[in-house]
Order: C-alpha cells, then structure tokens, then sequence
DNA sequence: CTGTTAGCGCTTTCAT
DNA sequence: ATGAAAGCGCTAACAG
C-alpha cells in the first residue's frame, strides 16, 4: 500500500517482504555465490510477484560501472557504417550491453567533443571510426588514459597502439585485381579513392602489388583518384579513361558506385566482360541491380561491427588482465564474382 | 593533492576549494536564479581551473531524470532507418540528448523486451517503428501510463493514441500517379508492397485514388504485390506484367529496386518514357545510377528523423503541459521527376 | 550463509 | 543569496 504511487519497487521493498537483508537481496540479484538455494529462491520468486527490476542508474551510480557502450562513426546513414553498428547492436544486446550512438559528421572538433563527454559519461567502452579530418589521437589516448576498453575499425589510426578492427584492404584490392589478371586482363586501370585516406590508399598499394607480382607495367595514367567515389566522379574517370590514348581490358575500382559508373558509360562502347572486366568495391545493393552484374568485394561489414563489440567486451570484462596488450584484427573479405569480370 | 587518483573531481571539491557550500556549487551548475554574479563566476572559473565535469550518472541518480533517448527500428542497416536515426542523433544531439539504439530485428517479442529494458532504465524518451509483427501495443501503452514520452514513426498504430511521425504515403502515392497521368498514361501498373503493412496499403490507395479522381480504369490484373519489394520480385512482377493480356503505357512502383528491375526489364522491350512510364519510391541511390535515370519520390527521412526528436523533446521538456495530448505529424514528401518519366 | 553499515555525487527542501 | 542536511537505490566491505 506503501507503494501505490511511487511506481518503483525497490530491493528495500523486496527485503522487508521477506524479513531479510538488502544484502540477500542484492546478492541474490547479482548470483553472489554465498547464498542459499532456498532465499535465492525466496528471493526471486518475490522479485517475480511484486514485478521488481533493477534501477540500473542507482546501480552504475554505486558500482562505477555501466553497461553502455559508446559508438562513434562520421555518419549513420552511409551503408558501411549502418552495417557495421547493426553488427555491434546485435552482438551487444546480447551480452547485455547497449549502445548510444554518435555522429561525427568527419568533424575533428566535434568528434573530440563527443570522445570527451563519452569519457565522463563513465562509459563501459568506446567503438570509434574516426572521421577523415582526424590527424591527431590526443582524444583517443586520453580515453586509454581513463581505462576506458577502446575498439578503433575501419580506418587505421598511425601512432595510436590500440584495439583495431580493419579490412585486409590491401589483401582485397589484389584479390580483386588478381581476378582480372587472371581472368586475361593485360591492362588494368584503377579508380582509386581519397589518397590521404589510409584504406584507399591501401587499395591503390593492393592494386599496384598484383601487377607487379604478375610483372605487368604500372601505368600512371591509367590510374584516376575520385575524391568522393561518387557515381558522377566515376562516369567523369570513365569517360577521361576512354579519350586516354592508353588502352586497358580491365578496372579495378576502389567502390561500387564507381564501379556502376564505369560499366554504364563503357558499356556503349565495349563489350563488358568480353572486351573489358570491372570488378568494384563493397558489395552495394547496386552490385546485382546493373547490368552486367557488377563483380565485388564483399566487405563484411556486419562482422566486422561484431568483431569490433566482441573484441571491446573483452576487454571491458577482463579488464584486470593486461591493460597494455592491443590486438589488430584484419577481417577477410569475400571476392563476388559476377558477369561484369566472367570469362 | 588528495584527488591525484580518485580521479573525479566532484562539486564538493569545487566547493572546499572556495570555501562555499556544495548546494552553492550545484546551483551555479544548474543555472539557479537566485545566485549573485560574483560567486557564479567564482565558481565557474574554479570549475574550468579544475577541470571539473558533472557527473551525469550520478545526477540522474538524484533528479531521477537522464539526457538518454531510447530508440527503437526493425533493423539500422536499412537505408530508411539509418536516415532517419541520422537525423535523430543529430536533432538530439545539439539538445543535449544521447541515443541509445535497438534492433528489434522485427520480432515482437524482442520488441517487447526491449521498451520493456528502455521503461526500467528511466529513458527520457522513447522513439519507435514498431516491427512487421507487431500488432498489439501493449507494450507501448505501458511506457504511456509510466510517463514516459513516446514518438512512433513511420508505421501507424491503430488503436495507440501517441505521438506519430509519418509519411503521407496515401498522398504521395497519389502525387507520383497522377505525375504519369499528366505526362499522358493512361494505363497504369502498380508494383504493391506487402497488403499487411499500413505504409503500402496506403501506397496502394494513392495509386488508386489517383485513378479514380482522372477516371481511369482499375485493373486488378495491373496489380501486382512485391511482399519484399526486393530487386528480384520486381524483376518477375515486370515479366509477368509483360506477359499479361492488358497492355500498360506506365508503372507506378512502391519502392525504387522494383522501379529499377522494372526499368531494367522493360527496356529491352519498350521504349522509356516514350512509350513507358515509370516511377518509383524512396529515392535510393540506384535512382540517379540507372539509365534512364528513375523517377521518384523522395521520402525525406532524415526530415522525419528530426521531426520525431523534435516532437518527443518538446514533450520531456514540457513534461508538465498537458500529457493526454498528442499529435500526429505527416511528413511532406517530395517528387522528383528524372528521366524515366519525363515527356 | 546472512546482516549491518557506510557511503557513491548529486539535488533539493528547509532553514537562515 | 547561501548553507546544512537528508537521502535517492544500490554495492561492498566488514562482521558475525
């Protein structure tokens, strides 16, 4: 009757039913060993009846403890990032952890402003994807610095010693290209990304090492940098790659949008995968929509976010053990084969 | 000297340190009118000197109050959701707000333990798509009676009497049909999503209201359901559309894959937009990549983001206005015409 | 195995 | 305009 209003039953309430301690009680609720079959049955059968629930802010208040993990990505809405936090939410409810998410919009102060209040947020870990304009790790080193597990994916952080989650890039850009090599292409072009974004670069160093292996010749002019990997960037490239008066039978491009660009605007003009094969980057939705269908590089987002939240609750939950250890997990990719590069 | 490892500075140092009370020190945190400007400044800058942040965990703890929203989708990796998270991490974000993210993976019962998870952990608010199977409310009546305030978008909710963001999809559906009508159609297919779910129903009547209004025909057989309005489905909806006995001179499609597999499939047997129409829905990226390029509607989901955090904000913050009100807002879409429809 | 007790850092009356 | 003090619900020594 006490009770009628203040809506929360608390494990006050739950101990003065049963005429034991809070202690029992809390004991009980967190399987302390110490404690009898018959009060921990006790316990929780009225925990069932009065419809107790833990207050998990009274419990992270006392125990310094939470079971939130913050997440930081440049931004939400781009496919890999979704994926990738889709993979961390799954994996992390299920061991019991939420997620509260942030976006950078790739603005260095914002995002050292959001590292900042997750670190006084007393968060349980840090997922992070810094953003394009991101030269300096202070931020992330203080976070170090607080104890804070911390996991970095997809981009590579120089200088930072940490958790790190990425995609074999360069690994992927030669399986890619050794395709085409292998499929009879003698004359590769490449699209390439950003140059001072280390994955495209690593994509450019996978494209270059394949020729090399296969002792064909690295010819500057067939490779094009397009800044965003926008679509209208790759029917520009395209079209520069035609009026060239050197001739190719293949491009590997660092993504898919790319990629979709070029089979349309080659496609008028050659014969695709006859006379040229094109293989992308990713595995976008518009891979199996274009025709031919485009061959890709699956980038196994959604595992990587899980590896990325199963490497952080480790640490969060082992986090006596040695604190100074860091591990980079290279996650594979999958080469799609599909008719824009068949033979 | 004493802090050199606990770390946290707390406002009863801020307070030993000036020689004032720890209330003093809260009040000026809090902004408490009845504070003279000299001690304000006092304390504030005693506050940067020492580095001093609140600690929220432990507010919260005592106000019974948190800056945390909850919010819940089928699934984040899909392009709709991830934008409309998108815009409400970014609406919330500038309020003070953090967004704590859930996958219900359209299950019901995982739906349930989740708002059951958000109610218990004193969320500020609660913003929602309910899932596919969801069909009682329940659950979300509960987080009502407990005050908490609630948005759901995107999906309706018949019988719940809450906050509501949604497209006007019967409007929009109309505005892309009589788009084809004004260019001259006057036979028109409709690719349908799943018959169950509101949006597509809605979809379904806009077409056909559109019709009506121009005295056109209805034609069951021009009608045809796509359950996962998937790249595939649109591709053999568009066949069996060509192999019916009515001809059709436009096709109005629920979503941009099967827009996009229609025009793929149809143009190797008609002419587009000369002889055929077609339009599709979302504005997805394949929209500008297909040739001719798709016409569409755009569903202004990261406006919608905002708009939901709006709304639910407005209610914590004047949580003491009149509780029993709520709004239902429909999102104004946009028609974008592109190449695929043009005349 | 169980109970007693001391706070965690802050907000918020109630004084003054 | 400021201070004193109570206590939010829980955890974790410590004591039996």
């Amino acid at each position: 009757m006490k009770n009628i209003d203040s809506s929360r039953v608390t494990i006050k309430d739950i101990a003065k039913a049963l005429n034991v301690s809070i202690s029992t009680v809390s004991r009980v609720l967190s399987n302390h060993p110490a404690i009898s079959e018959a009060t921990r049955k006790l316990v929780n059968d009225k925990v069932k009846e009065m419809g107790f629930s833990i207050d998990p802010i009274a419990s992270s208040f006392r125990s310094k403890k939470t079971k939130s993990i913050g997440v930081v990505c440049p931004r939400i809405d781009i496919d890999f990032h979704s994926k990738v936090i889709s993979g961390i939410e799954e994996y992390a409810y299920q061991q019991g952890y939420q997620i509260t998410i942030f976006q950078s919009q790739d603005n260095y102060q914002k995002e050292k402003e959001i590292v900042q209040m997750i670190e006084s947020t007393l968060a349980a870990g840090l997922i992070i994807c810094p953003g394009l304009e991101t030269r300096k790790y202070d931020h992330l080193k203080k976070i170090k610095k607080a104890n804070i597990p911390l996991v970095v994916y997809d981009r590579s952080t120089d200088g930072l010693k940490t958790n790190k989650v990425m995609i074999n890039d360069l690994e992927a850009s030669f399986k890619a290209t050794e395709h085409l090599i292998k499929a009879g292409c003698k004359s590769i072009a490449h699209i390439s990304g950003d140059q001072e974004v280390s994955i495209f670069k690593a994509r450019l160093l996978g494209y270059k090492k394949a020729l090399e292996q296969y002792n064909l010749e690295i010819r500057e002019e067939l490779i094009k940098e397009a800044k965003h990997l926008s679509h209208q960037e790759g029917l520009n490239l395209a079209q520069e790659l035609i009026q060239g008066k050197t001739s190719f039978d293949g491009i590997v491009c660092a993504n898919d949008y790319t990629a979709a660009a070029a089979i349309q605007t080659l496609k008028k003009v050659r014969r695709i995968p006859e006379d040229l094969k094109i293989i992308g980057f990713s595995n976008y939705p518009i891979s199996t929509m274009i025709e031919p269908q485009l061959s890709t590089i699956d980038d196994s987002a959604y595992h990587m976010g899980k590896v990325a939240a199963k490497l952080l609750i480790q640490q969060i939950e082992d986090r006596d053990l040695d604190l100074l250890d860091y591990q980079e997990v290279l996650i594979k990719t999958e080469l799609i084969v599909r008719e824009s590069s068949s033979h």
